[in-house]
RNA sequence: GACCCGUUGGUCAAGUGGUUAAGACACCGCCCUUUCACGGCGGUAACAUGAGUUCAAAUCUCGUACGGGUCACCA
C-alpha cells in the first residue's frame, strides 16, 4: 500500500514575537515533514483582528528562519492551497458556514455576551461546568423564527452556533496521549463558528483549513487537548475523516511548576531575547528539540540532519518538559567551543558594541584586538553577552575586586609575589605571553612560592579577576600600561588594607 | 467546581512485567593545566502514596495526595 504523503503544519495567531514554545511546535512539525519527506504547511491564524500586531507574522517567520526552519508553502512562499492567511479565506469559510446552516447543523444565536457572563456565573456558582443552553429550547420552528425576528427587530446581530449531538462520545487516539474521549455533553454547549464580526472562530477556520489543505497529522500543544472534540463536531457534520493528532506536553518553567506564560520573567520566553544574547541557531534548535522529546541513546548533542534523521513521534514525552535556563547555557557553550570563529567575533562584537565597550567601526588593529578577546574567552562563554560581564576587566579603569579575590590575596605571600612580579614583568623585553610566564618563572625563583599561591595573586593583581583565560595570554592582551597599573592598584589597596 | 492529563535523584530525563533503575545539568572528589576556567575520571543521590492483579510491578488496574491544562463571539 501506498504510504499517503504526510503534510502538516504549523498555524501560529500573529500576537506578538516567537514563543518558546510556538517555536518547539514549529520544531516538532518540521522534523515530522522532514523525517517524513512529507510537506510543510506555515499558517497565519489572524481571524482576531483586535489581537493581531503588527508586524507580528514577519517576525515570527525571520525567527523561524533564524533557528533553521523553513516550509514548503505559506503566506510568503505561496502553495497550491492557499491563501495561507486565514483573514483572507473568509469566502470559503462563509461558504462551509451556509452549508451547515441550510443543513439545519448550525443555526443564528441572538444571546447576547453579558447573558452568557451572566449564565457562566451562575453556573459555576452551582459548580457546574460553565456552558452554554439553548435558547430555543422546546421551540417549534416557527416560534424560534418568531424569537429571531424579534432580536433582529431590537437591532441584535447574531452568531452562528453548531449543534452538538447529544450522548455522543468523541474519542481520538492520540499520537502522545494515547485514548482521550469526551462526552457530548462536557464540550461546553452548541458553540461558535462565526463571530458577531463575520469571522470564523478558530475551532471551526482550523478546521476547514486542515481538511482543504489536506492536513494529515496535527502536532500542537497539549493546552489545545479541550478543543479537539470541538472540532471532532465539526469534521463529523461535514463528514470528513480528521487528521491524526498529537498532543505535545506544556513546556513549564522549572522553578514555578507552571506553564511557561508570557508575564513571567523569571524566564526569557521568546526566541528574539536569545538571540540578543548571542546564543547560536544550531544551539537553541538542538535544546528545544529536547523539550518534551528524547531520543534513543545516551547523547545530547545533535546537528539538525541528525535530528531529522532521528526524530520519532513515538518518543515524546507523556509529562510536561520543564525549561532548564542550566543546561541551555550548557548546550549553547558546547556549541561555541566549537563555532566559526567569523561567526562569534560578529555576535560579541556586537554585544560589545551594544554595552558602549567598543565603537562602531572599529580600526583592523582594534578588531585584531577583540577577535583575540573573544578566542581565549570562548571556552568558558555559554553565549556571547557574557563578554561583556567576562571581559570587563579588559574595559574599566579599574575593575573592582571581589569578597573572594580579597580574600585570596590577604595573606603573607601575595604582597611579595606581586611586588617581585610586578619588577619581573616590567623588566621583560617583549610584553608577550610568552614572557609573562617567564616573568612568573621568575617570580617562583625569587619568591620560592608556587602553585596556587604563586598564580592566583598575580593573576588577581594584574589582570583584577581570579577567573578568566590563559594568565599569559590575558596579561598580554591587556597590554603592559593597564596591567602595570593594576598591580600598582592591588598593591595600594593592599598598603591600606594594612597587609 | 466539572472535564482531560501527568507524578522516576537537587534539576532535566531514559525505562511499556524480570535492569546492578541509563544519561545529562548541577554538586562533591581526584587528575590534567606549575593558577581559575576548559577537559578527563570517579562519587553522592530517585520510582508520590495505599490497595489489587501477577511467580514477578517504576512498568497493568483502582483509590488517595500533589501538580498541570481546559472550560470565550482568543488562538
Amino acid at each position: 500500500m501506498a504510504k499517503e504523503k504526510i503534510r502538516v503544519r504549523y498555524a501560529p495567531s500573529p500576537t506578538g514575537h516567537l514563543h518558546i514554545g510556538n517555536a518547539r511546535t514549529a520544531l516538532f512539525n518540521y522534523l515530522f515533514a522532514r523525517h517524513n519527506k512529507g510537506t510543510m504547511v506555515l499558517r497565519i491564524e489572524d481571524t482576531d483582528q483586535k489581537r493581531n500586531v503588527e508586524g507580528g507574522s514577519k517576525s515570527q517567520m525571520e525567527n523561524l528562519h533564524w533557528l533553521g526552519i523553513d516550509w514548503d508553502e505559506g503566506p510568503d512562499v505561496g502553495g497550491e492551497y492557499g491563501p495561507y492567511r486565514q483573514s483572507e479565506r473568509k469566502d470559503i469559510y462563509n461558504k462551509y458556514i451556509q452549508q451547515l446552516l441550510d443543513e439545519g447543523k448550525a443555526y443564528y444565536s441572538y444571546t447576547t455576551s453579558e447573558e452568557l457572563e451572566a449564565q457562566r456565573e451562575e453556573q459555576r456558582a452551582m459548580g457546574i461546568a460553565p456552558h452554554y443552553t439553548y435558547e430555543y429550547e422546546g421551540m417549534t420552528a416557527d416560534e424560534i423564527k418568531q424569537a429571531q425576528a424579534a432580536a433582529e427587530a431590537k437591532g441584535l446581530k447574531p452568531v452562528v452556533r453548531i449543534h452538538i449531538p447529544e450522548r455522543r462520545t468523541y474519542a481520538w487516539d492520540d499520537m502522545v496521549k494515547g485514548h482521550v474521549s469526551f462526552e457530548s455533553d462536557t464540550i461546553g454547549g452548541d458553540f461558535v463558528i462565526q463571530k458577531r464580526d463575520g469571522m470564523p472562530t478558530y475551532n471551526f477556520a482550523v478546521v476547514i483549513d486542515d481538511h482543504l489543505m489536506e492536513i494529515t497529522h496535527v502536532l500542537r500543544g497539549d493546552d489545545h487537548v479541550a478543543n479537539t472534540p470541538k472540532q471532532l463536531v465539526v469534521y463529523e457534520a461535514f463528514n470528513w475523516t480528521p487528521p491524526k493528532f498529537a498532543h505535545m506536553t506544556l513546556i513549564i518553567n522549572a522553578a514555578t511548576g507552571k506553564k511557561l506564560s508570557k508575564r513571567d520573567e523569571s524566564v526569557l520566553q521568546f526566541i528574539e531575547q536569545y538571540r540578543d544574547l548571542g546564543y547560536l541557531p544550531d544551539a537553541m534548535f538542538n535544546f528545544i528539540t529536547l523539550l518534551g522529546w528524547s531520543p534513543v541513546g545516551e547523547s545530547e548533542l545533535f546537528g539538525r540532519k541528525e535530528l531529522i534523521k532521528l526524530f520519532d513521534p513515538k518518543r515524546l514525552s507523556k509529562s510536561p518538559a520543564a525549561f532548564d535556563k542550566k543546561k541551555l547555557e550548557w548546550v549553547n557553550n558546547q556549541y561555541v567551543k566549537n563555532a566559526d570563529r567569523d561567526t562569534l567575533l560578529d555576535l560579541s562584537l556586537n554585544n560589545l558594541q551594544e554595552a558602549g565597550l567598543v565603537e562602531q567601526d572599529p580600526n583592523p588593529e582594534k578588531m585584531e584586538w577583540i577577535r583575540q578577546l573573544v578566542n581565549i574567552y570562548s571556552v568558558q562563554m555559554s553565549y556571547t553577552k557574557q563578554i561583556v560581564d567576562l571581559g570587563r576587566i579588559f574595559f574599566e579603569e579599574e575593575p573592582k575586586l571581589t569578597e573572594a579575590e580579597l580574600d585570596e590575596i590577604k595573606n603573607d605571600d601575595a604582597r611579595p609575589v606581586i611586588e617581585e612580579f610586578k619588577k619581573q614583568l616590567s623588566q621583560v623585553p617583549r610584553f608577550t605571553a610568552v614572557q609573562a610566564m617567564n616573568a612568573i618563572m621568575a617570580t617562583r625563583a625569587a619568591t620560592g612560592v608556587k602553585g596556587r599561591k604563586l598564580f592566583m595573586p598575580i593573576r588577581i593583581a594584574a589582570t583584577r579577576s581570579m577567573i578568566g583565560p590563559g594568565i599569559g595570554e590575558a596579561i598580554e592582551l591587556m597590554g603592559k600600561e593597564r596591567v602595570m597599573h593594576h598591580l600598582e592598584l592591588t598593591l595600594t589597596e593592599l598598603n591600606e588594607a594594612n597587609i
